[in-house]
DNA sequence: TAACTATATAACTTTTTAGTAAGTTATTGC
DNA sequence: GCAATAACTTACTAAAAAGTTATATAGTTA
């Protein structure tokens, strides 16, 4: 019982229902970002993490990932079609949090 | 770092970011349901994931639990006020899956 | 009296997710 | 030639989530 599609939601939760998606997919809505720039709008994550989940949403085809051939280092992410279409999704989630959280 | 709220979105996730909260907050929407019913609902669910689930919600106030004095038990669960909200959150969620499994 | 019912719990194991700490790369600037 | 840099990788460990199996309850019905 591994991936078994139930319902579009239970869909939609096993491709984005982790710690950390999200949170990454919701702080490139506005612009393209840097690795390292990025990395600092998510406090708490580790290295680790970051670069395996934004490789599992880049396989995903939900970011994409711009590698700029110099030294040091240059990588840009930002959203795919498909991890644009997920705005409404996202931007739902964060609303019903601020307000919540404020009862 | 343990349920540190860095923005409403890691909120709401902390909340119900799992595997099978939003599944059993969703099938609730429309109707109170008996446990069993509930549970067969959700195709794939343990035994003991459904109870620890509903336990979780209720402890959080999205769920309420209506305890029947008689045998055999009947129970019944139903969405509060606090997991009505959620509405539009699982309502996005489950129409993005409808809409991108079709691509 | 023994099986049946719906709901739930408990003990235990496995799987998945996350965290830590160290190392790699290849050029630049001192 | 050696530290600094940004992005990434690897090996290892720890913690959280999920699964499996067995058992409890207590009236009702055969």
């Amino acid at each position: 019982m591994k991936n078994e599609v139930k319902c579009p939601l239970n869909y939609t939760m096993n491709l984005i229902g982790t710690k950390w998606k999200p949170l990454i997919l919701f702080h490139l809505l506005d612009d393209n970002l840097r690795s390292g720039v990025l990395q600092k709008h998510i406090p708490g994550i580790s290295n680790k993490m970051f670069t395996q989940t934004v490789r599992e949403l880049e396989k995903d085809g939900l970011i994409h990932r711009k590698v700029y051939p110099v030294v040091p280092p240059k990588v840009e992410y930002g959203l795919t079609e498909r991890g644009k279409s997920l705005e409404t999704v996202l931007r739902a989630l964060d609303t019903w949090g601020l307000k919540d959280s404020k009862i």
